[in-house]
DNA sequence: CACTGCGTCATAACACTGTTATAGAACGAT
DNA sequence: ATCGTTCTATAACAGTGTTATGACGCAGTG
């Protein structure tokens, strides 16, 4: 009835791909559709019809890489506390831009992008469990989510300096420093 | 010799004046130049002749807005720990877009705007001297600085993720956690 | 096979913004 | 009063998100 569509979900996954592959190489103050569209082999208009606009677009990189971290912290969270920790930060330390784009809200970016809720939470869900069941064995009485929170912003701080590349006083590294935060956290909570 | 000059300190005072008042206003990301510069009476010449630039622009506003919070901090510092964390949210919670550009590094701006380090660094220096005074108290050993800059991630995030408007899980207040958290450290490194 | 119609997409046009170039304005000197 | 120098407002430019437009490709029909 019409000519093939070609704006169909595979291209819509390779968009995807290629302004992940974008924001990652240049940050994402310097994504631009145009260069996305053409990377992809198509134009601007795919976009708007897959998409909707920019917003959009980088609300789906956002989900989509909320969906890798969450992976990684399901991964690294039979091995403890310590071991989810570790991973927050390498996953972060990996994927900077990606990081700033996920937990900046929309103070970090003038459009107004905000990653699906559910998703969102889910992907703090192996902190959550790890940090319920550390107290439980303890048999600490605290609310399992004021602590997972402390424990999160603690570890979202000190991940957020380094990649901001704040300087450290003296010619302490960001390595000591996490890893001390670390220890101190394990030595409250307990270790598994 | 020529016409009189009127881009000088005075508009320069003025401009960094209305740019602080809009990116308030509006976010940091919605910053305008022709708007800054229609505000302040005068043209974009004028920012370019005093400034340079957007970027410069935003770094004076940024080392403009580190002296407010360093003050701030300093009228908090002598009634201890405590107060020093509540007055760093408070300020945060005030300034939000500033706050956001003052920690968020090259991180949430696409353009360079780094504020001058001995600024920054002279902004924490009232938390830096409030944990080495406690620790020489309690007779701890810890590096002062690591402690110092475990307690900023920690205070940092727990505002970060307020200011991002992260969703808190349950019906958990920012007020609540950020409460618990300083209780957390103040038990650790001791009050004054 | 030619033609028409409809859905689809690449291209061009538009609006906005940072930056640079230009032409006019204001004063002192002659 | 005129000129030259210095400064500034305005206009031109380049890049980017978004919208409008016109060309394109296939199905059905005669």
């Amino acid at each position: 009835m019409a000519r093939p569509l070609t704006h169909d979900a595979a291209l819509r996954e390779t968009l995807l791909g290629t302004a992940t592959e974008q924001i990652t190489r240049l940050g994402h103050g310097n994504l631009v559709l145009r260069d996305v569209a053409a990377a992809a082999g198509t134009s601007t208009s795919a976009i708007y019809a897959l998409f909707g606009g920019k917003a959009q677009l980088l609300t789906a990189v956002i989900n989509e890489a909320f969906v890798s971290f969450g992976h990684s912290q399901e991964v690294a969270a039979p091995e403890g506390m310590t071991a989810l920790g570790r991973a927050y930060r390498e996953w972060a330390v990996a994927h900077p831009a990606l990081y700033g784009l996920m937990f900046g809200g929309a103070l970090v970016a003038g459009i107004n992008c905000p990653a699906s809720e559910d998703i969102a939470a889910s992907a703090l869900g192996p902190l959550h469990a790890t940090v319920a069941a550390a107290l439980r064995r303890s048999g600490s009485s605290q609310s399992a989510r004021l602590t997972a929170t402390t424990i999160w912003g603690q570890v979202h701080g000190l991940v957020s300096l380094e990649l901001a590349q704040v300087p450290l006083p003296g010619n302490t590294a960001w390595d000591e420093a996490y890893e001390a935060a670390l220890r101190s956290i394990v030595g409250l909570y307990g270790e598994r």
